[in-house]
DNA sequence: GTGAAAGCGCTAACAT
DNA sequence: ATGTTAGCGCTTTCAC
């Protein structure tokens, strides 16, 4: 390609008044042929595009913006996009985005709860088709409200929030949800180790006031009692849902816990840090311990033994929540779609002593 | 694409003006307290800023572009948030990006050199303050002569292109270089194999025409050069960087190929599949065959034997690709940055037999 | 088929 | 300290 000698005067971008002025037509045509969505004239329209040729001319998408509605930007809200779980759920979205023309904006919040409500807030300034906000909930109460407020306040300027991985807000908030069975996959799996004779299992990543966690647990306690069972409470362990954590974890509980023959990570990167304390420790896996995890990230696959775990559609979420928030006739009823997830067996899960 | 014809039934996002009215003051006024940095009564802040609340007023981002010259957002162009390595990069940028005020936009390419371009044209037409293009660039002439348009055309429009992880355009294009040493690394950690009694080293994952593959060759060859070794060609395997496909070299390597003691997965993707091949085969990692990747991704540590790899300072990376794009004052020079890298020993290299 | 003109919502001179 | 005016670049009536 030959470069140009002079686009532009120097600095400036060069505009439709430009562009008009070289082909020798009216901005109005310029725009015509930009849109493509009105007869012009062939000669004219190959007229004006040699002149955005020469030019090096592109549109100023703000300008366009302005005018009509909609920025063609479905904003993405998240934890933190180097979580697998998240990035897989982010590539669905960006995907879908991509494929339904628009752009994607990607914000963190790194779990922070304000973060999240300055984000959306940007995204309403940046008037984004839809906001994406992926991510287990706060139950707090005057976070829910402000969430409520931004439902509305996007719904009226023709947007759309969309929550993903979490509980609905509540009837009659225009929000879009989607969701997967958090607490049916964490009773399968607890059913799984149940079934194959342990009692003693270890919960290890409890989270109080996510949403995310409550409802696992809610699965995992559902499994027992469905037996006649009940969880030890000392083997029902808080902490932050990193590998870290599962690693420290272990230890303590090695060291000084409860007797335990079997551990439900409640993510798989908590379950990474559990199998290397194992491992440490001595401890055969599955033989002495059974671990299993959640979310079936790809690191299950290459830790040793494989890891046993629920799978969790993460794609498939972000593009259905572009999908949906695009196009809400294709969920007319309540606006709540919730996708199944189901245990995968692999090895570090297999028998009871 | 469906077009509104109408001037929108977008509810009634409220405006300036409509703030003004609402404060009986004029909408400069409004403006200037939105902008806060003219001085304007305390009364009358006070009641604009009521106003405001009242209707739920957010301002338009896209007109408040149009009039200044910056869309205050960063545009992050990559191959696959998935992969970690990407994803690492791309918390770097987004975290320097918040830091200093600024969105990010997440473009992905799936690898197609189409789709690239025509992401970095997207961003032109959006206003970016930077756009920042991560991962390996194609060695080919009409690919460059796009992207050297391209950072023309951002330049001329007080915009940036940063490459990371790429070499230079070429002197005197506008761009800004953030690279890390790739050759280096590589022969550290050739060297490290062949003074450990390796001889016969196989390289899974050449990807020719690909500038991240052969700077990793070029310096897999040095270390063979500089002890008078010369690596065995056909130790020397072209393949994408996946884990399906060092599973899949190292299987016919065994079934079928020459003889090798170690292997240098080009990325540590490759090498969690080369550790399941092997694992497979019976063959102890690291007694039978060592193992070392590149890139010091966490499943490095998650694999078993843990992994001895190259790390690469993934989220500086990305920070200082923001840092510089938005303050090329602090590299007055080249404009081209290269980070350090190092090998991290872990357990999948041992010793030869 | 094409041009002239009127904004979209905001900011920044220039007045007062 | 506040109001008035004039655009930013584009789309979109409405004429011709």
């Amino acid at each position: 390609m030959v470069k140009r000698t002079q686009p532009a005067p120097n600095g400036d971008a060069s505009t439709v008044r430009d562009v008009a002025a070289r082909a020798g037509v009216s901005a109005s045509t310029v725009s015509r042929v930009l849109g493509g969505t009105y007869p012009v004239a062939a000669a004219t329209r190959a007229r004006v595009l040699k002149a955005m040729r020469e030019l090096d001319y592109v549109v100023n998408a703000h300008a366009r913006a302005l005018g009509g509605a909609t920025n063609n930007t479905v904003a993405f809200v998240v934890d933190d996009v180097t979580g697998p779980f998240y990035a897989h759920i982010a590539r669905g979205v960006e995907e879908q985005a991509s494929a339904e023309g628009r752009l994607c904006m990607l914000c963190t919040t790194h779990g922070d709860p304000k973060r999240i409500l300055a984000v959306v807030e940007t995204m309403r300034e940046q008037r984004a088709d839809a906001v994406i906000v992926v991510g287990g909930a706060w139950e707090d109460k005057a976070y829910q409200d402000r969430m409520t407020h931004f439902a509305h306040a996007l719904d009226r300027a023709g947007s759309r929030l969309v929550l993903v991985g979490r509980p609905p807000l509540g009837p009659g908030v225009p929000a879009t949800v989607v969701d997967y069975d958090n607490e049916g996959g964490a009773f399968a799996l607890t059913t799984h180790l149940l079934s194959a004779g342990h009692r003693r299992v270890a919960y290890l990543g409890r989270v109080p006031g996510l949403s995310t966690s409550a409802q696992r647990i809610s699965g995992f306690t559902r499994a027992h009692d469905l037996l006649g069972l009940a969880p030890d409470p000392r083997l029902i362990v808080d902490g932050p849902f990193s590998r870290s954590y599962g690693y420290q974890a272990i230890r303590e509980l090695l060291a000084s816990g409860p007797e335990f023959t079997a551990v439900f990570a409640a993510t798989d990167m908590i379950a990474t840090g559990v199998i290397q304390a194992l491992r440490e420790a001595g401890r055969r896996i599955p033989d002495d311990v059974a671990v299993a995890g959640y979310d079936d990230i790809p690191v299950a696959r290459d830790v040793y033994p494989a890891l046993t775990t629920v799978h969790v559609p993460q794609e498939e979420l972000g593009r259905a929540a572009v999908r949906l928030a695009l196009h809400r006739e294709e969920l007319p009823d309540s606006q709540h779609l919730v996708l199944g997830t189901h245990v995968v067996l692999r090895d570090s899960t297999r028998r009871a002593e």
